[in-house]
DNA sequence: CTGAAAGCGCTAACAC
DNA sequence: GTGTTAGCGCTTTCAG
């Protein structure tokens, strides 16, 4: 019984006691906001007291006191898409560093939908959410918006809503894959995007479709296929758009997973990755080195995109900065292996 | 200012008065547990009020009172292993479920120390954790456990230290890996184990002792090497191993990461992964199929891992099961692919 | 500059 | 059965 307490806890109180001072005066000499009007000999009274004791405030009692609560919420579609995974580790990084604890909240799994894992964090009290969730035209988003809780998007947009958004510059990321294969020589160039409701999807798309007009090629509407950000949606989308135009020579896949799906595809009908067929992924997961071919993929930049939204987070929950719609966007690189080759 | 707050938070004190009664009252009407001894006419008015005001308590407020915070840490060693995300996956699953939040503690990044993650959740006043995170010999589990902190090992037991664990079968595991390597043929079978420091490694290198000595073969001394659980580690090793036994022709790696490593150091001594070197991984995880050649591996049940766990940690927490040193293994299967192939 | 007192929202003795 | 009271540990008026 009582086991949580076996440590017993040292008590505010207890420093004060043994500071020789009331509670509130050592509440304050404790606090750096509101100790410049303490005696400097008290403050260090004080201050030594809690050193010496190990005192540790009590989370739930301050937090109780001021509503904060010194936790953040980072919602992630899937802990398990190994994308996902640097982002909340970076976010992680900077949040514990500020004094923050990280509560990972996970949708898919169980099919929680994204509004009662949201909800479940709210009345747990974060302080504030970083969410890597949102859909383009994202109501319950813009319901928390609406409800003043800190709010910062990762790795996805939302539009119309004024949120900060931390992302990669999808748009500049396409340019580079698409360069590369205009490059090598390719002139009938595929495109599997996302679905539609992401904006990443769509940045992506239209990153790719304008890099194919820059390079004086035609943006045939049937060389462009929709499907899931998952292997089975990039199988079946390949096997429409290889089976359709057997002219095509590379396939830019709106990420990994889908790249994945192009490859059994291209298996089944035999045509040979970084041979007659040159493949792009999307966000370079682990391993992407190791499959068979190499992955030519485009790096995003997650640990960083998970630290910045930390930081931004931070800075609104504090009031350090407003909550105003702006949009980081991170630099992403191309890493060239060999499923993509000359035609 | 004051955002969190936006959304006014309907009190016990809303609720009592909205149905006449006392908020202590209100308070027993609400609790399962007290409501026996209140008139059922009194409950149902409170209850109805409840819903209707819709009503949350305060974990905060609960919290401070009974000292239980309804979370639970899960630390791992490195969240972006794709090996753990299953776990706290499932861990989540099941403790959402049960009314706990998870909040996740990563202990390599940033060079957190262990100790450090665990202090820091603990002042968060987590009601207990699941570690996936302990050594043979762990110190900082042994105080927690004697502290009476309810705690639950995952995929990792420690030693000596009487607590509740939740693992594969490793041993079982290495028996499936030796059999098929031996049915296939081969008769000259090296290991690279895990560090010496940790459970799994034990025990799967004695797991494959064991099966090499069972099928009749010898267990040489220098068939074995040891190395972290990574690719640079796998690949340093297996130079070692290839270099001075030109004889071997299968390689039993303790993990995929140092799997892959071998595949590395093949690569670079012109062996032939699949052809005249059979390698085998353990955990099979994400993508293993997709790499070149597909590995053979070990398949470890890791969401039901993390489930297991988080139920034994709830059933300790809530007092309904006591803190015994039980350990549950899990069973493994073996997934075949074109990375083992016969003599 | 510091102490006293109130109270965050809740639960749990203790009355009646 | 239900109300009264106290208090979890802290911050923050309000006095002085």
């Amino acid at each position: 019984m009582d086991r949580s307490r076996a440590i017993k806890r040292v008590t505010l109180r207890d420093v004060a006691e043994a500071a020789g001072v009331h509670v509130s005066t050592a509440s304050r000499a404790l606090n750096p906001d509101t100790q410049y009007g303490i005696n400097v000999g008290t403050v260090e009274r004080v201050l030594e007291a809690s050193r010496r004791l190990r005192y540790r405030p009590h989370p739930l009692a301050r937090g109780l006191r001021t509503n904060k609560t010194m936790t953040v919420g980072i919602v992630v579609p899937n802990l398990e898409n190994p994308m996902l995974t640097p982002i909340v580790v970076g976010a992680d990084s900077v949040l514990s560093r500020a004094g923050y604890s990280t509560i990972v909240g996970n949708t898919d799994f169980d099919h929680n939908s994204h509004e009662d894992v949201l909800r479940a964090l709210l009345e747990r009290s974060v302080d504030g959410f970083i969410l890597c969730t949102a859909s383009r035209a994202d109501a319950i988003v813009s319901a928390l918006v609406e409800e003043q809780v800190p709010v910062v998007l990762a790795n996805r947009v939302a539009e119309n809503i004024p949120v900060p958004s931390v992302v990669n510059d999808d748009y500049t990321g396409m340019q580079l894959v698409v360069d590369h294969l205009v490059e090598l020589g390719h002139t009938r160039i595929a495109h599997i995007s996302g679905p539609e409701h992401l904006s990443t999807s769509v940045a992506r798309r239209s990153g790719f479709t304008s890099a194919v007009h820059t390079a004086g090629l035609v943006v045939d509407r049937d060389l462009i296929e929709e499907g899931d950000y998952n292997v089975e949606a990039g199988h079946a989308a390949a096997l429409r758009l290889l089976g359709r135009r057997g002219d095509i020579t590379a396939v830019v896949a709106a990420n990994d997973l889908i790249a994945i799906g192009v490859y059994k595809a291209a298996r089944e009908l035999g045509r040979i990755v970084g041979g007659d067929l040159s493949v792009t992924g999307y966000n370079d997961l682990a391993f992407m080195d190791m499959i068979d071919p190499p992955l030519t993929s485009v790096r995003v930049a997650h640990h960083l995109m998970g630290a910045e939204s930390a930081r931004k987070v931070v800075s609104i929950i504090d009031g350090s900065a407003p909550p105003t719609a702006v949009t980081i966007q991170l630099t992403p690189t191309l890493s060239v292996r060999e499923s993509t080759a000359p035609v």
